[in-house]
DNA sequence: TGCTGGCCGGAC
DNA sequence: AAACGTCCGGCCAGCA
């Protein structure tokens, strides 16, 4: 395993003495520049430094400032000579250091807790990029090479329905939008876009052929590219601690957090060695109970199937799996509407039915779990007094009081608190494999997914810990519900 | 030639 | 009253 040439970086990079900054939160970058900074008053915590030399150019002066910059990050930034690290590495210890010396800013704007977490996680996250991901090349070929032929197929079987120019190839060429939604148009079909989505409700041998070759070229056109990357059988991806506005992570080039299930178990440990992947089941609906505090709902997700429970609470019948899986169906389908603030419109187009009756639907599921209507009116109301969101632990988002933000409001909290609790996990994982002295290390982050590599012995061991101790960040975090961890060790990576 | 925005789709 | 969240990346189309 290859070492980066340098360690975390603290950027401090402000006007003035005394100025430090380090750490944390998130800036949108579609954010207004100015008008949500307050200059003297405000804590200014950004994700990168392009976001404050805008905040700057627009004249802003703010007392204190904090930018986590990653090594990549800085890289990047290095431009003309980017071997050379533009500024020195700081130990863990330090970033401790540079917290504590703004900690009463920290704790006038609510931000002890977050930046404690990231200050921890960000040196986790760093030595996990360093691993990289061990893939099983052959295997990872040999799908692309089936999705050629896939493509292939799907290819002729669309020039049988649409004609062949005098080579053979398709006279529709399946990359062009434009003349597609034109001719299905053409045929009679009131399609409005050529997505899975539209062209799936067709009834035609060219959308078929069309749908299977995108998935198939999708495959191809995007992970060839992987393996021009690897290094000693590993691919390594640029993780953003902050990458997304919520909290949550990002990574690219490439991203390693959407590889396709069809290719996750050409992920493999090597010789001797185990992945152990452990993911949260269904957390983002425990952090929403949690927060509402809504009894009903932390019931139903004790019990076995969630999405039965609730449907059975909403339509007083039995319900499972394979009894009135219609109902199931239905009430899985507002739960996770939920998350994302879903209106009744699209809640219909979801689940087929007519908006109205899905609105009838919603106001009955919030009947039945009144604590969560009323956290939900809460949730839209507060952003609109404060001018941010906030996580339970306290990250915060800067809002556009004027703008709606209804989604975003009913999102973030949840969005956010799983970005905290799996960094939160993360950081424990780490310091509990090292204080029990096991062979597992982290190799990759999904949202609510740990993915580690361990000693053959010592997987079954890794994958216990790694349970409990997510497990256990679930209780300090939100302890009015325990989380659920689904653990699996294995050579490869599989769900 | 390179950039950008829109569309599309993979992950959560 | 109404509100589908967060990313990354490939291809196409339009523009300079």
């Amino acid at each position: 395993m290859g070492k980066l040439p340098f360690g975390p970086v603290i950027a401090a990079s402000l006007s003035g003495p005394g100025s430090s900054l380090q750490f944390a939160d998130h800036q949108r970058r579609d954010q207004p520049e100015a008008g949500s900074l307050d200059a003297a008053h405000f804590l200014l915590v950004v994700a990168e430094r392009a976001v404050l030399h805008s905040v700057q150019r627009a004249g802003h002066r703010p007392s204190r400032c904090v930018v986590l910059a990653e090594q990549q990050q800085l890289l990047e930034r290095a431009g003309a000579d980017p071997v050379k690290p533009p500024a020195a590495s700081l130990p863990p210890e330090q970033i401790h250091g540079l917290l504590q010396r703004i900690a009463p800013d920290l704790a006038r704007y609510g931000l002890t807790g977050v930046s404690r977490l990231e200050a921890d996680f960000a040196p986790v996250l760093e030595a996990m990029e360093a691993r990289g991901l061990p893939l099983d090349v052959p295997a990872w070929r040999q799908v692309l090479a089936e999705a050629e032929g896939r493509a292939a197929a799907a290819r002729t079987r669309l020039g049988a329905s649409v004609g062949t120019d005098l080579t053979g190839n398709p006279n529709l060429e399946p990359g062009e939008r434009g003349r597609i939604l034109a001719w299905f148009q053409a045929e009679g079909y009131p399609i409005q876009s050529t997505s899975k989505h539209a062209l799936g409700g067709l009834d035609h041998p060219a959308a078929k052929a069309l749908l299977d070759w995108r998935e198939a070229a999708k495959l191809t056109s995007t992970y060839e590219g992987y393996l021009d990357r690897l290094a000693g059988g590993r691919i390594f991806g640029r993780f953003q601690g902050l990458g997304a506005a919520s909290g949550r992570m990002s990574c690219g080039h490439p991203n390693l957090q959407n590889i396709p299930a069809r290719l996750r178990p050409c992920v493999r440990a090597p010789e001797g060695r185990v992945l152990v992947s452990a993911d949260y089941s269904g957390c983002e609906l425990r952090i929403v109970a949690a927060l509402s505090r809504d009894e009903a709902l932390i019931e139903a997700l004790l019990e076995a199937d969630f999405h039965s429970a609730v449907a059975r609470r909403l339509f007083n019948q039995p319900v499972s799996k394979t009894e009135n899986p219609e109902l199931r169906h239905q009430a899985k389908g507002i739960n996770f509407g939920l998350l994302y603030g879903m209106g009744a419109k699209s809640l219909g187009q979801d689940l087929g039915i007519s908006t109205s009756e899905a609105r009838a639907l919603m106001d009955r599921y919030f009947e039945g779990f009144p604590r969560l209507a009323q956290w939900r009116k809460e949730a839209l109301e507060a952003p609109k007094q404060q001018g941010f969101l906030r996580t339970r632990l306290g990250r915060r988002l800067a809002v556009d009081r004027q703008r709606d933000i209804g989604p975003l409001a009913l999102n973030f909290p949840v969005q956010g608190g799983g970005a905290d609790l799996i960094k939160r996990a993360a950081v424990r994982v780490e310091q509990g494999l090292a204080k029990a002295g096991l062979d597992g290390q982290l190799v990759n982050m999904i949202h609510d997914e740990l993915l580690l590599e361990a000693s053959a012995p010592d997987g079954q061991a890794v994958a216990e810990l790694v349970k409990g101790e997510m497990i256990t960040a679930g209780a300090e975090l939100f302890k009015e519900v325990p989380m659920a961890v689904d653990a699996a060790v294995s050579a490869n990576w599989a769900h």
